[in-house]
DNA sequence: AAGACGAAAGTGGTTGA
DNA sequence: TCAACAACTTTCGTCTT
């Protein structure tokens, strides 16, 4: 199936402008031409199964079929401890070649212990991705980084004391900034149990521990999913694109929300091009107060010499 | 009546001593 | 660790469409 759809794609032209060059909001699941911003495919529904294996045995276990397993009882109930006292059943002191091979036991026996549990750690952080993702409409891609995130962050051990839920919120965070679709922290706040403030504690921890070079959210790539949202007309959103570009350049973006500065430019090129929404709704879509949007649409205004307004 | 505007006070996060 | 600070929010009264 990917295959197919990948075919489709590389000879793709516009039916509206002939455009060849298409941008993919991977929020929704569409892809719009960068010219006209006709949207060209919707939709795309993903039938794979969300988890991956490698040998037959991970299928098997991973197949939603068979009886269920809980994850709640450690184990499956199934574990067996060595100790450590090196008697054997009747009390005798082991010795030499037998204390040897006991000792490797036991040693491999911890090893296998806490390989388990981290695969019960995945087992539930890979669901809560799912939900997440599915909720916010992350893309696979995405999906894939964060994923990979929370691995290198639970082998790295970041997550003991903290929540799984919070962990992967954050990697989920990331993954998002990462492929240029971001989501903001309220965001995930709304979907997750932890809160804003816990999520972005995790995403810090993560950033810093394992050496992630992040970019900055930029107003830019809240556009086409806010387009969506709000149902803007292409030549709307290419308008507002080519207004947060000159605000760049005048240098007024920066420390501001990009929420807000977006949220601005659409309005502002809602009045340029008549397909105009109102403060409330924008400020709805990017996640800002009506105050904050006017605040940057009227200083964007002063500063880009936008007389018309 | 809905939308836009702006003042004033409050909040959470960053910075620099 | 604390205070200062900028950006943003909340709230609310007033003006405009």
């Amino acid at each position: 199936m990917g295959s197919l759809v990948r075919e489709n794609e590389k000879d793709m032209v516009c039916p509206e402008c002939g455009g060849t060059n298409f941008q993919q909001d991977t929020s929704r699941g569409e892809k719009a031409c960068s010219s006209c911003g006709l949207v060209i495919t919707a939709h795309h529904i993903d039938q794979s199964a969300e988890w991956r294996a490698f040998t037959k045995e991970e299928k098997d276990a991973r197949a939603r079929t068979g009886a269920p397993m809980s994850l709640l009882i450690p184990d499956k109930g199934l574990s067996t401890t060595i100790s450590r006292s090196m008697r054997d059943a009747s009390g005798r002191a082991l010795k030499g070649n037998n204390r040897a091979a006991m000792y490797r036991m036991r040693k491999w026996q911890i090893r296998s212990i806490a390989h388990s549990s981290e695969i019960r750690n995945l087992s539930i952080a890979l669901r809560e991705l799912d939900r997440l993702a599915s909720n916010l409409g992350v893309s696979r891609d995405a999906k894939d980084t964060a994923s990979f995130i929370y691995r290198k962050a639970l082998t790295k051990r970041l997550v003991r004391g903290r929540s799984i839920e919070g962990m992967m919120s954050g990697a989920v965070y990331i993954a998002c900034r990462m492929h240029q679709t971001p989501r903001q922290l309220d965001e995930l706040a709304d979907e997750s149990i932890s809160t804003r403030r816990e999520i972005g504690k995790c995403v810090r921890q993560l950033i810093r521990y394992l050496n992630l070079k992040v970019p900055i959210p930029s107003a830019t790539n809240l556009i086409p999913r806010v387009a969506a949202e709000l149902k803007l007309e292409g030549k709307t959103s290419i308008r507002a694109g080519t207004i947060i570009a000159d605000a760049k350049k005048n240098g007024i973006t920066a420390g501001k929300d990009p929420g807000g500065i977006a949220g601005a430019a659409i309005y502002i090129a809602g009045i340029l091009e008549e397909d105009r929404r109102t403060q409330r709704e924008i400020a709805e879509a990017v996640n800002v107060t009506e105050v904050t949007i006017r605040n940057r649409y009227k200083e964007l205004a002063r500063r880009l010499n936008l007389s018309t307004l």
